[in-house]
DNA sequence: TGCCAGGCCCTCTTTAGGGCCTT
């Protein structure tokens, strides 16, 4: 796999909770490479149980669109050779590792790579968003999108675009020439008030 | 029978509780 690649990954699901017996129902997954996408994974999963309505209200995914599609064994194994051991990086990423953990564990799979998530990030550089989801903060960072909210790929190509607009607006505001992913990585875990400023200021010196 | 997620983050905190975010 080539270097300085991110997968920027989303899953629909049946539910919240793994632990309760919610499964996948779609994955999407792009690859950034140099501030491009450069590749797309995308598939529909048999969750072999139903789809509860609200799910299908939200994703506009129902049962019938499920029931032909390939178990999610088959799937993991595709999505697990096309990730390889690229980092991950997902808007509420502690949802997407719960699911990601639970399923490749279902077929002997375990995931290599780390997880960064989006929203922690975003948290810290857009402290004055109206609120975090990731639908507010497309528009309110101005990210292209195709209007189709809660769909695998869909999600996971705005999410990517928001992490150019956040790596941008890092830039904008310390003046600085470029940020590496690593750095971008780093700010998920300073203090939202003040942590940005400082880890700035520590990369600098 | 009744309940049912979990991690992050803030605050009227830290011997806790509640909102946010994901489907």
């Amino acid at each position: 796999m080539a270097k300085n690649v991110l997968a920027f990954i989303d899953f629909e699901t049946t539910g919240l909770s793994p632990d309760n017996g919610d499964r996948l129902i779609e994955v999407g997954v792009v690859l950034l490479q140099a501030q491009q996408i450069v590749d797309r994974y995308q598939s529909f999963i048999n969750p072999g149980i139903a789809v509860p309505g609200f799910v299908t209200q939200l994703t506009g995914i129902s049962s019938s669109d499920v029931r032909s599609a390939p178990e999610s064994s088959q799937v993991l194994q595709e999505l697990h050779r096309f990730l390889g051991g690229v980092p991950l990086v997902a808007h509420n990423a502690s949802f997407e590792q719960r699911f990601l953990d639970a399923e490749y564990s279902r077929v002997g799979l375990q995931r290599q790579q780390p997880l960064i998530c989006t929203l922690r990030v975003a948290r810290r550089v857009y402290p004055n968003a109206p609120n975090h989801k990731l639908g507010t903060l497309v528009n309110y960072a101005s990210v292209p999108h195709s209007g189709r909210f809660h769909r695998a790929l869909d999600d996971a190509e705005m999410t990517a675009g928001l992490w150019l607009r956040m790596r941008q607006r890092v830039i904008e505001n310390f003046s600085l020439s470029s940020v590496s992913d690593e750095f971008m990585q780093q700010i998920q875990s300073v203090p939202i008030n003040g942590g940005l400023a400082s880890l700035v200021s520590r990369s600098a010196a």
